[in-house]
DNA sequence: TAGTTACA
DNA sequence: CGGA
């Protein structure tokens, strides 16, 4: 982190942290390994329980990775277009989420699962809970990287106040506890242009399935 | 409802 | 909301 990156970690709602530019450092080494995992597990567009598609691109590394279809949501150990294994997640990024947890008050965090979705100019994720998982009181743990994105942030239900977060470059997200089930979602992704990059944003989210 | 659209 |  530079000097003109000095802001530190915020809590923006009782157990949720926003890490600004926490990974930038590590961003194209993070990034290098994910386009080799990317390789071996290419990207595709998830279909929704109601069989429409999702605009993010997706795919993930770990023991278990996310997948919908019109079965439902689920975490599954093999990727369904191989049938083969996902890749293991980057130790890089497997190291620094763990430390990430430990430092917004999650202690000895292991994710076992790590989405990859990618946005293009256009994507977007509307509001939804992380609750695929078998336990929540493990936190979950988000990278951006690329094209900046703003991260909207509801309560337990879909109404109500929001808050809005710009999410840029090397920013970390980590919540929990009393935010675990939380409503979130990304607004439609600015067109733009990032030097890592090029016209997209990576997300790369960790969790215990 | 991790989806899209309509309309005030 | 409604298609699957």
């Amino acid at each position: 982190m530079s000097l003109l990156d000095a802001s530190g970690p915020i809590e923006f709602a009782p157990g949720a942290w926003l890490l600004p530019n926490h990974a930038s450092e590590q961003a194209a080494d993070i990034l290098a390994a994910i386009r080799e995992c990317v390789r071996q597990a290419p990207l595709r567009h998830f279909m929704t329980p109601g069989n429409k598609p999702m605009s993010v691109l997706s795919s993930n590394c770990g023991d278990f990775g996310w997948v919908s279809d019109s079965k439902g949501y689920r975490y599954q150990a093999t990727d369904p277009k191989s049938d083969k294994p996902w890749p293991d997640i980057p130790s890089i990024l497997l190291n620094d989420a763990t430390q990430v947890a430990e430092q917004a008050g999650y202690p000895e965090f292991l994710p076992n699962a790590c989405l990859i979705n990618v946005y293009k100019p256009g994507a977007k994720m509307g509001l939804h809970q992380d609750r695929d998982e078998s336990d929540l009181n493990e936190p979950v743990v988000s990278y951006s990287f690329g094209l900046p994105a703003r991260f909207i942030w509801a309560g337990q239900t879909r109404t109500g106040t929001k808050q809005r977060l710009p999410l840029n470059h090397g920013d970390v997200l980590v919540w929990g506890g009393p935010s675990r089930l939380n409503y979130h979602g990304i607004d439609k992704l600015v067109e733009g242009t990032h030097p890592l990059t090029q016209q997209t944003r990576v997300n790369l989210t960790l969790r215990k399935a």
